[in-house]
DNA sequence: CTGTTAGCGCGTTCAC
DNA sequence: GTGAACGCGCTAACAG
């Protein structure tokens, strides 16, 4: 297995440029370097400045931000939390972490994903934070420790009471789906929802009240009630049923019980959109790659994501104070082939 | 949008305790209190050090690292880089820094994502870290910046010269598949391998040798050269012809590539696995709950990233030379339903 | 067994 | 305009 080739001696720390020897290059003192390359003061000698720059430029100097922050008492560093380890790569979470991550960086901030322990996902990282990303549905107590030291956060995708919450809307997302079904001519439509670990997240509530709401608002018939349009185990058994009681088109509530549904129409031998027309939540792989190709609504991850770590920012830099709300981010349809007129 | 509530005022930086408080408590001095935090005295008063201990946890003191990590020389923190900003979430890529991250973590190191711009993914990331790992196919710069600052490093999933590499053991899994449709009866067998970006990548290049190598060493039939077994734009068109050449079997470079494949299948009114038998590489959602489920072989991830900790923790803790040498991590066949005897 | 002290790299006074 | 001195929290060397 091993090649012997040696690559390098042991480890030794990487002594990198500080201050002090860039003053001695330069000749003047350790807090004038400071005060050129923080720009701390106006009343500099252009030339000390200039040489000063450029040295630190030659030397290749980064400031050593553990002692910076020693100084301070801030590390401008932000840390993400997620409910679980597996949570932060979850459906468009990647996404709107990124999209964070880049505007934190564009403001001297680095984002860092703190991979807690799967049981006690709630310790705290060992470095210190200037403030947190709150992914889904973190544990309260994490909230409350973060509130008690004063440590500014935002959650994302979750609804708890006297927070700053940043959430998809999903009823307006419910109604995209809806309206789009609608004018393709569906009436008896069903809300596929899977029954195991979602009940009670707040998208599904949400989704399954603006669904009854946009039945009721156009008449539409109610002889299927909202429990029966909930998914069992045995989808192939559910899809069979649904479909002999008349149901022409499906929203499922993610791309995962879309797949599955899918799947269950494979063995059926039913045709999509032939037999019965499919939506669902969430533009993710591999819908688009499909058989067919599946229609959706996609969530702006992106503008999810810069949304929350602006709202940071603000608190961070303008020392603002911090107002519980609910920012809402909407759907927009995706039109593919696994939709077509009834 | 806004609902005015009040949740807490300006921002200010949150106040940890100190070992100089815990001191104070204590009664005794703060070195006293670091002695006994750190174990690096064995002469230390039975009582006092009970004293210590239960009020450092009554009052959760956590270490502030900056300071730490300013008198050593050392941050207690690992870097994984990645080639793009996207990379971090690829296949079984999360899975195998979550696994690395609770290595590191158990060994007192925090392993943290650097999200990089996309243009300048080789650009440091603000915070001084210990050891780096990279994922997959990093600039070389980068290689060859940490190695001159003497910061130990893993390479995942590349292959490169003069480094410690882990990857896995591509020419072991083409062979756990080749071997089991060989067994099955089938004699003409495709590696559909997508002709983009994927060109010129290690494991592309190693399932391919040992595809050929397994087909000579078997005496199965050569009509068809290896390029001609690369899919183009056209995956209908090429599957047609496939099969019209008498393959019976395709051996697929990806979950991705699988997936386009079935649905091409499924285009042309092709059965799976009655007309053809799949396999792929990498055991990723939704493969198992494709419709049939799709048989692959599967990484041990998980191995992986804990193979990789433990290298560089040897590296860090040990002060052990760094060798050149290559790990590789073997594949395991997972049954599914798109295989059959022909 | 424990207290005192120095200094890691930096930013910030306060003098000159 | 600039240098000297201090302290952030911590560890390590040296005294007692």
């Amino acid at each position: 297995m091993y090649i012997g080739c040696k690559i390098a001696c042991g480890y030794t720390p990487a002594m990198a440029v500080t201050i002090v020897e860039i003053a001695k290059r330069a000749g003047v003192s350790h807090s004038t370097v400071s005060r050129v390359l923080n720009n701390t003061s106006d009343v500099i000698a252009k030339d000390t400045r200039e040489r000063v720059l450029t040295i630190a430029k030659a030397m290749g100097y980064v400031p050593n931000l553990a002692a910076r922050s020693l100084r301070h008492a801030r590390t401008r560093m932000i840390t993400v939390f997620a409910a679980g380890p597996d949570d932060f790569w979850l459906g468009a979470n990647p996404t709107i972490i990124t999209a964070a991550a880049n505007a934190f960086r564009d403001a001297g901030y680095e984002l860092f994903c703190s991979f807690g322990g799967s049981a006690e996902s709630t310790r705290m990282p060992a470095w210190r934070f200037d403030a947190a990303v709150l992914l889904d549905r973190v544990p309260d107590d994490l909230r409350h420790q973060l509130r008690a030291q004063n440590t500014p956060y935002v959650v994302i995708n979750d609804i708890v009471d006297e927070d700053a919450l940043i959430v998809p809307d999903d009823a307006q997302g419910t109604e995209v789906m809806l309206e789009e079904l609608y004018s393709l001519g569906h009436r008896e439509i069903s809300f596929v929802s899977p029954g195991s670990w979602y009940v009670g997240h707040h998208s599904i509530v949400a989704r399954q009240a603006a669904f009854t709401a946009f039945m009721q608002s156009h008449d539409l018939p109610h002889s299927l009630s909202l429990e029966d349009r909930i998914v069992s185990e045995d989808m192939d058994g559910w899809l069979r049923g649904q479909l002999d009681l008349g149901v022409t088109a499906f929203v499922a509530n993610d791309h995962h019980t879309a797949i599955v549904l899918m799947s269950a129409a494979a063995r059926l031998g039913v045709r999509i959109p032939g037999d019965f027309s499919l939506m669902c939540f969430n533009d993710e792989f591999p819908l688009a790659l499909l058989e067919p190709p599946v229609t959706c609504v996609s969530l702006d991850s992106e503008l999810l994501g810069r949304t929350a770590a602006r709202y940071l920012l603000s608190l961070l830099s303008d020392k603002e104070q911090a107002l519980a709300h609910v920012t809402r981010i909407p759907y927009r349809l995706v039109s593919r082939n696994s939709t077509a007129a009834h």
